[in-house]
DNA sequence: AAGTAGAATTAATCATCGATCAATAAATTT
DNA sequence: AAATTTATTGATCGATGATTAATTCTACTT
């Protein structure tokens, strides 16, 4: 319930908008109460973000099967771009919210990464023999760390402002494709 | 002055640290004064990570060159790297300092990312024919997004942790060897 | 030297934040 | 009903970014 109107303050006006003033004001609680619950503002929103990853999950996976390792990588790549544009305060969350210096995160949340790691695993799937899975994983990962730098930049507002955001992702699984195809 | 105090600061103690108060009383001035030199903490911050970023590419510009596409890509690397593990806290408010919304990166900052670009540019040129400064333009900037993805995952403590930040940039490093050379 | 315009600086203040904690209210158990 | 545990409050702390009226200082003019 908390997490629902925590959510909901994110979507309308940013996660900086999201004190536990406004967030108890809004559930008819006070701010201490809220304490009893999250350990702190970073717990708080990590769950948020936790869940976030979790609809761009569903969003994700619900897209039809495409033969083809392009195909399928670009039908997954863009499904995450549509999804920052669909929820575009929640997925900044996600990508640019500084969390303190003391938190780590939780279990939860890497195996959320983990859920979207397999996605992309499953999508360049056909590029592996049974015996490369290692490879497979490093290519996931490396996929996925690329294209978090284009979400982290496209959300700072520094993408090069000449290309659009789709474009950036195609040129990578362009790359991708090139070296591996 | 004021600039030179606050990179202390960071540098002691990271970009969180670092308050209009702590950083006037270290000149020996009160918070208002700053005012006066910096339209707000964003800009103060800016200044600071233009300043880094100049230090970083002064950084690379010093390493010798090598024949190889492949050697002076790595190089460059991992000069990144190099400063990042030098200059832990500095580099972190380039990465993860949460400009406020309205803030916009004024031109001497594009100018600075342009700068590094450049030394991208320079490291794969042998690639690319005199008429295809575009495509090279694209790549660098394809590796730029890429490497700037592990620099924030790295930054945030959400690299895969059974791999360094080395390997992940050597990944990238030979993905695009792979499919350029 | 005196006076003054303008710049530089301060100190107080505002609104807000995350977090804590003793005190109170509610719910549950005995 | 009494005792005990749980939930919730409201006040409070220390700190933040930012603003502004008042003050001090500087430099120039007479």
């Amino acid at each position: 319930m908390a997490l629902a109107a925590a959510r909901e303050i994110i979507r309308e006006k940013g996660v900086t908008a999201l004190s536990t003033r406004t967030l108890a004001a809004r559930i008819g609680y006070t701010s201490g109460t809220l304490y009893q619950v999250f350990r702190n503002r970073d717990a708080l929103v990590e769950e948020i973000n936790i869940g976030t990853l979790d609809l761009l999950y569903a969003h994700c996976k619900s897209s039809p099967d495409d033969p083809s390792v392009q195909g399928r990588l670009r039908r997954l790549a863009h499904g995450f771009l549509e999804f920052a544009n669909d929820h575009p305060r929640e997925w900044d969350a996600v990508i640019s919210y500084a969390f303190g210096a003391d938190h780590t995160a939780s279990p939860a949340y890497h195996q959320q990464v983990a859920q979207l790691l397999d996605l992309l695993c499953d999508a360049i799937s056909r590029f592996y023999g049974p015996d490369e899975a290692n490879q497979r994983l490093r290519d996931a990962r490396l996929l996925w760390n690329s294209l978090y730098g284009i979400f982290a930049l496209a959300a700072a507002g520094r993408l090069s402002a000449d290309r659009s955001h789709d474009d950036a992702v195609d040129d990578l699984i362009d790359l991708y494709l090139a070296a591996r195809a």
